[in-house]
DNA sequence: TTAGAAACTAGAGCGAGGTCTAGATCAAGT
DNA sequence: ACTTGATCTAGACCTCGCTCTAGTTTCTAA
């Protein structure tokens, strides 16, 4: 999963926004937030110059959010690998709570999913049937 | 999924927010929202009296909520239904679109909960074995 | 009849997660 | 040298979806 690629030029926040999906704006808020793990290279200008390393968990940090990992929990994770090493137990629990809330999500949008067939199945045979009049009932 | 129940006794606010999960105020304020389809009977005293109707409707709301439909879309639901018939494909349209929405949610989740189980694999064979020393990446 | 719980309205406040603005600076092309 | 576009900082602002407050009124039970 990372990137070991020593010898990549780093990235503008631009072109990081790009790969990410984040906008310019968030990245700028996750780094100010504390989301990110060390701190960003600059150029002599003042310019941020990300590495494949920063991209790379840029990328995870899109995925858990995308999932519904708090910030504060990112953001957690990111002092912990900041810290270094000795504290895997406590990373290994955020993921675990993670993976379960996602599984708990995936069964509530299941359960919808198929009352939400069952009302469309309905509601398309009706109208195909052209008697929708009989439909008047939102809790059918 | 509709209770027919004619002689069902109306129910209070409170008891309503308790069969439903959504706080009083949270109830006052679908309302104030527009989210119901009809409006809530009142008591002499001016209350709010829930028949079982607006309890079922509310129960498709939190379903609907709760795998991410926004309030808007609600809303608009409620509308039409308000309406009558004759607007039956604009509310298929309503449903087909969460549920494409529901499916993207689902494969989001179950790529990302491969991607975890991967990790807290990682993490966790490698605390097992003591060696967490190699696991400074965060990327890993 | 009186206390206490529960409900009422209007409107302010809040937390999460960004987004946008202003005004300045930096870098690249012509 | 000059224009254009990308970045910079600090901080104000925004949307969503509730939540809470204040002050009042209505029930219910003792």
């Amino acid at each position: 999963m990372a990137t070991v690629d020593t010898d990549a030029e780093p990235l503008s926040i631009g072109e990081v926004a790009e790969r990410t999906g984040l906008s310019v704006h968030a990245l700028r808020f996750y780094e100010r937030e504390g989301l990110l793990v060390g701190p960003v290279q600059r150029t002599a200008g003042g310019r941020r110059r990300y590495t494949t390393a920063d991209v790379d968990w840029l990328l995870i940090c899109v995925k858990l959010r995308g999932t519904g990992m708090p910030l504060a929990d990112l953001k957690r994770f990111a002092e912990l690998v900041r810290h270094g090493p000795g504290n895997e137990a406590e990373r290994l629990r955020l993921l675990d709570t993670h993976q379960q809330r996602i599984e708990a999500q995936i069964r509530t949008l299941e359960e919808c999913r198929s009352v939400i067939a069952w009302k469309v199945g309905v509601y398309a045979e009706h109208l195909a049937r052209d008697d929708a009049g009989g439909l008047w009932d939102p809790t059918v």
